[in-house]
DNA sequence: TCTGAAATCAGAATGGT
DNA sequence: ACCATTCTGATTTCAGA
């Protein structure tokens, strides 16, 4: 990739990734450039789709969503199976991540729920009549240790 | 849980949920509340803890973050073994989510990095020299089909 | 592409219900 | 707890380098 993004832009990224009501002022400050020019750099940014959002991030515990799970999914061979089958799993309600990866396992996916039963019935059920599945191994998620998606920049 | 959370909170978050920067005065418009009244809410719902903070989304392939990695981890038996290789695995340069999952496996993480090699050095082989693993297998990622985990409102 | 200054607009503070 | 108004300060715009 050429120099698209330089050092500046980088700091940039680094200071909005954590906290995206960072105000021009006090940025410009800490990164010693004119605020107008800061603010050049980041509607660039937003131009060129490397900030691709601002959101707000709420306690999902607030909402009651403990019921985690991560399911892993193999699917059966067929023409489109996969790519069927990947739009369907990430339009079930509930479903924040679909990867589809190598190996032994084609598809990882990632869901929140407020109890055993909503998960049951939004998602478990769900899965057992899709027949493009294989079979499936879905893990209940006892602690989040870590989860920060947003990091990008260390 | 008791009422702390109304309709209305609900609304409020489901539209900063996807939009950060949403004015006071188009939420209020569409919402149909006095701006104010918005304003008392929001503050709020973040001294509750309920709106946790406020982030911008970078786009992981514009810094050339393409090797994404899942990994599936089985920890030896032993006192403190679970804890301590949790928040190993959570420090780990590249890893943005560790979930400790009951089952056949212990660890679900997720991480990312530029390359193979990156993956390697940083991952890969700290993952090796890791004596509270047992065994683990490393899923490479070939297409994220969805990935919004600050989606908690549908 | 970058910057300073002016103009606009959003969010915080206040005080009354 | 709610809401109208005021006030402060942040963002956007624009013209010039």
């Amino acid at each position: 990739m050429s120099e698209i993004i330089d050092n500046v832009d980088l700091r940039i990224l680094k200071l909005l990734q954590k906290n995206a009501k960072y105000s021009l002022n006090d940025m410009a400050k800490e990164l010693k450039i004119p605020k107008s020019t800061l603010a050049y750099r980041i509607k660039r940014l937003e131009n060129l789709g490397i900030i691709k959002g601002y959101y707000t991030q709420i306690d999902p515990t607030a909402l009651n969503l403990d019921y985690v799970v991560i399911s892993l999914i193999k699917a059966k061979y067929g023409k489109d199976y996969h790519i069927r089958l990947g739009s369907k799993l990430g339009e079930l309600p509930g479903v924040w991540g679909v990867y589809f990866v190598l190996g032994e396992i084609d598809f990882i996916v990632m869901a929140r729920y407020k109890n055993r039963e909503e998960f049951m019935e939004n998602f478990l059920e769900k899965l057992m009549s899709m027949p493009e599945i294989e079979r499936s191994s879905t893990q209940v998620v006892v602690k989040i240790i870590k989860e920060s998606p947003n990091l990008v920049i260390w």
